[in-house]
DNA sequence: TTCTTATTTTACCGACCGGTCGGTAGACAA
DNA sequence: TTGTCTACCGACCGGTCGGTAAAATAAGAA
């Protein structure tokens, strides 16, 4: 047994349930061991949380920044970033709607800790219409705004999607970008 | 004290902490009665949230709903409505948060129950997406997955709008509104 | 083999949880 | 005066919470 493998099934848990609902002991049931042995392995409910939120965060923003640091148009870079983004939620659903929906658990101090990694994703976001925006391919009031609408249309896919419903990830980031990009209005 | 009082207060502290970390303590101590006082008003805490659920979802249905029922073009009316949820959100920010994020919280049972008051809202939107398309105005691959797309957008803010910030609810509205009728690439 | 370290277990703690109990105070009516 | 109602209270219930201490076991290294 490993730090990773009661990460693993914690999220999971905390998925199913919510981070206050998961008792310590459900994790250790999950993982077949006994409740104090997790600590052993973290010091407490918190650090479980703390450390996967960071994973989660870790992981996004490294996967998305590689889209990122293609050299491509503005439009279809956002295409392929909302694409991986999409696709890494779908991947990893678990650690995802830990991170979406749980971050509201951490305590005062973690949670500090905490804000600044998610500032510097939404960055990635902003930083991408901006680009668009100078290179003449976008138009924006302003690009914070947009980034947020951006983030708030694909986080809210886990409340919803299912991977057994009737599109997969890649068919709802290519209608959403569409949608983004060219508008609900026809022409 | 009634149960409109204990349900303002509840929506408060549920915001706040969450269904499972408020605790009836919490809520007593919130409206000076003891803890026991609350069951006779209520059942038991579900009954709290359950109440919160169906109040919140009323509340929104009708506001939206006399916009939607306006003779307008259906990108009119999209902004206009638009505008109304979003301002509801805002003038009820802690009963959207409970709704919006809380509702996972309910027992299956009543789960269940809320399910298709839920989906009847999110009707709404759909059909407002339709009428569009039906009227011309609107193209689109997928009405529901476009009506989705719009109530993440919107719904999100609650996880980052705060009424003190630089944008009033309306310049949000407007500007998501803009946004999703006519795109984000430059033309 | 023995010593050391890493891992897990058993047994336990105080605090708090949602919820129930019997009972009380006051308003109103018969 | 008596009975009934609403609203509320203090005390308490069994159970679970996150967390701790110390003993037992497993795993390597010498």
């Amino acid at each position: 047994m490993n730090r990773e493998m009661i990460l693993e099934a914690s999220a999971q848990i905390i998925r199913q349930k919510g981070y206050h609902a998961a008792s310590m002991q459900d994790i250790a049931d999950a993982v077949k061991l006994q409740k104090a042995s997790l600590y052993h392995h973290f010091s407490s409910k918190q650090d479980i949380l703390l450390a996967l939120l960071d994973q989660a965060l870790d992981l996004l923003i490294e996967r998305v920044s590689v889209v990122l640091s293609r050299e491509l148009p503005a439009d279809e870079k956002l295409r392929q970033a909302m694409r991986e983004y999409l696709g890494c939620l779908e991947e990893h659903a678990a650690l995802a709607s830990v991170l979406l929906l749980e971050h509201r658990s951490l305590n005062p101090e973690y949670h500090d800790r905490h804000i600044p990694r998610r500032d510097r994703f939404e960055r990635l976001w902003r930083d991408l219409i901006q680009e668009g925006v100078d290179s003449g391919l976008f138009h924006t009031a302003d690009p914070a705004m947009t980034a947020r609408a951006l983030l708030g249309v694909m986080n809210w896919t886990i409340t919803w999607y299912r991977s057994d419903g009737r599109y997969s990830s890649g068919q709802i980031s290519d209608n959403f970008s569409a949608l983004f990009l060219d508008g609900l209005r026809e022409r």
